[in-house]
DNA sequence: AGCATAGATGGTAGCGCTACCATTTCTTAT
DNA sequence: ATAAGAAATGGTAGCGCTACCATCTATGCT
């Protein structure tokens, strides 16, 4: 074996400078990218294709001299791994799905943008579907979005479609359901319960003396699940029965906005003038509410008491300083990818269903 | 050839029932995830793979009996394809990257909605990756979406780093940037000119007989040639001079919210009382510079005029409602996604750059 | 010294799909 | 009737990477 100088009779080829590589023209117009590969990489370093490819997934599993070499290779011929084929041979794809209502929704960013951070952190990339407000794209998005062989898949709120569920068990990747909790997850949960938000604003606005409490919100199901806690508490309360036998509620088009919130109000005050409380299902919403009472002459929290939800970076600079619900959205988004990115290197993850909980913001407005 | 109705030596086993497929037993445990095959769909239909392969994607080129049968085969096994493999094949990922500041700032978000939406209508995901407001990680994460051999990539923004613009163009992907112009694109651009922008509300301003023009801004690249271009015409149009070099500014962090225009007011009152006109580099800024204005019961528009930037959802329905510029922001999206798409299928893109303008929404405040 | 064990590296064989070209059958024109 | 072409389908050979196991060397232990 000489000339030889390792194992198993590679070829070194320590000084030859090949960028592009010599073969790429030959390849590059019938099939393949004409791109450097990990061979190409390998045979400058002098090593097997399998020692590179641990350079950049095992880098423990290397020696530091070979590995020193490899990375010199990798420098000098500008190779970029093909995830592609490294997804397919190794079956982990190093990709996230997430099904989202729209990505435009205030409320969710800041958990998306955490949830993308995270997960970034960790070599994911994640992909957003778009399932519309009432999830109409959902089952399709799953299809869609299984053919990736995603790592993992994040969910808006809880799955009910049964064949959606079937589905995503069946494809047999990690599953977290977020801002929402039920006991019947699909696999794990990170949340909250909506039906409490209600309850604890009903509570909190009735230590306030408030005894004719009104609702604004948009058409989503959650925000109608809070709006549902809130009206039962009310009752429970002794509130609602006071003078009318349900809370006063006006629907806007979902995603809520300043205009509706002001067309709530204008809407709610001809129906019910004698209301002191207005609850509403985002802080748009209730800064809208705010605009028109002071239009109006109304002063708030004076003769109306106004709560928001979302705890929007506006909230607490508004006039006045609006108390709303707080949810810590980053910590959903960073605790969703948590447990994806566990359960992805054979960890046991530690809380699969989590309850994020929440908090009521007292500030000036009610 | 008795037994065999079709041409070419396929096993027809047309009543067969096999869900899951008689093998996956066997190959679950070693490589592989044990999931329905092409292969399976293809044994179950009586064809050869590559038909189901063109049922899939060239229905065109499959017979309508023949195509029945396949899709018949997809739905009793619940096959769904696997992209990785696919893409790897025909080297088409029918992936899109989209580098993002944030997916997290309201400006940009009509843009991405819209851009997710019309690759989604055309069979792509697009996975989006935060650079950071100034882009500070941007080379690193251009050679990650590299690795994933996206089909093309939407940048925000000119992108300056020597090296990206480099690493860009030797992967041989689509590029488009957006949100601003330059004679000098990667590849394709759809965008505006910030420092019209600028000068366009300076005009628009001098018309209304505005002379002491003061500037909000968050500290961004594309905000400051806004603030740049606006000094500039301010400044020809002799506005600037009359009492002053320039024109005061306070520069926000990014991105700006209401309490950054709230105290950007403040400080421009402190240092220059006799401003009659505050230009904001966001309408959340602008906001909060009239909710400001009207604590202090400094009369918007009479003393001060006030300028956003976004139009944003809420801009029309503020009181007074808000001069903005509007830029359309969806168009961006399907423009710059229709611009990839269409190089994708191999049809020459009819404007590969493309300016969309902007237009200044005249209302109340200014 | 002799043997077991750990550490480092390599060869082979796929992962599941599609490009490429070949083959067969059916039309249409001459 | 026959050539020439179009339409439908299939066989083979990869795409670029990593799992799996084999191999070889260094180290520690009796």
């Amino acid at each position: 074996m000489i000339g030889k100088t390792r194992g198993q009779g590679v070829e070194i080829l320590d000084d030859i400078r090949a960028l592009p590589p010599a073969h790429a023209e030959g390849r590059r117009g019938r099939r393949g990218t004409g791109k450097v590969r990990i061979t190409d990489v390998a045979k400058l370093a002098g090593v097997a294709p399998i020692t590179v490819s641990r350079v950049l997934n095992a880098p423990d599993s290397v020696a530091a001299e070979t590995s020193r070499r490899v990375r010199e290779a990798i420098n000098r011929t500008g190779y970029v791994p093909n995830m592609l084929a490294g997804g397919l041979a190794s079956s982990r794809s190093h990709l996230i799905a997430a099904l989202v209502p729209t990505i435009a929704s205030p409320v969710f960013q800041a958990t998306w943008e955490a949830l993308t951070e995270t997960f970034s952190g960790a070599g994911y990339h994640v992909t957003f579907g778009q399932t519309g407000y009432g999830g109409a794209r959902e089952d399709e998005l799953i299809n869609t979005m299984i053919a990736r062989r995603p790592d993992g898949i994040v969910l808006t709120g809880i799955m009910h479609s049964p064949s959606g569920r079937r589905r995503l068990i069946e494809a047999d990747i990690p599953v977290v359901e977020t801002w929402d909790l039920t006991p019947t997850p699909i696999d794990m949960l990170v949340g909250f319960s909506h039906e409490h938000i209600g309850e604890a604003v009903a509570e909190y606005l009735h230590g306030k003396k408030r005894i004719r409490i009104a609702v604004i919100t948009a058409a989503d199901e959650r925000a109608r699940r809070r709006a549902k806690g809130l009206a039962a508490a009310a009752t429970r309360l002794g509130i609602a029965n006071t003078l009318a036998p349900a809370v006063p509620m006006f629907v806007a088009a979902a995603p809520g906005t300043l205009g509706s919130g002001r067309k709530g109000l204008t809407d709610l005050l001809a129906r019910h003038p004698g209301i002191d409380a207005v609850v509403c299902s985002s802080d748009m919403l209730a800064l809208g509410v705010m605009i028109e009472a002071q239009a109006r002459g109304i002063p708030v929290p004076e003769r109306i008491a106004v709560v928001g939800y979302g705890d929007l970076n506006f909230a607490a600079d508004t006039v006045p300083a609006l108390t709303t619900v707080n949810v810590d959205g980053p910590a959903i988004g960073r605790l969703a990818a948590r447990c994806i990115i566990d359960r992805a290197q054979g960890r046991s993850v530690a809380e699969p269903i989590v309850d994020v909980g929440f908090s009521i913001v007292k500030r000036a407005s009610a």
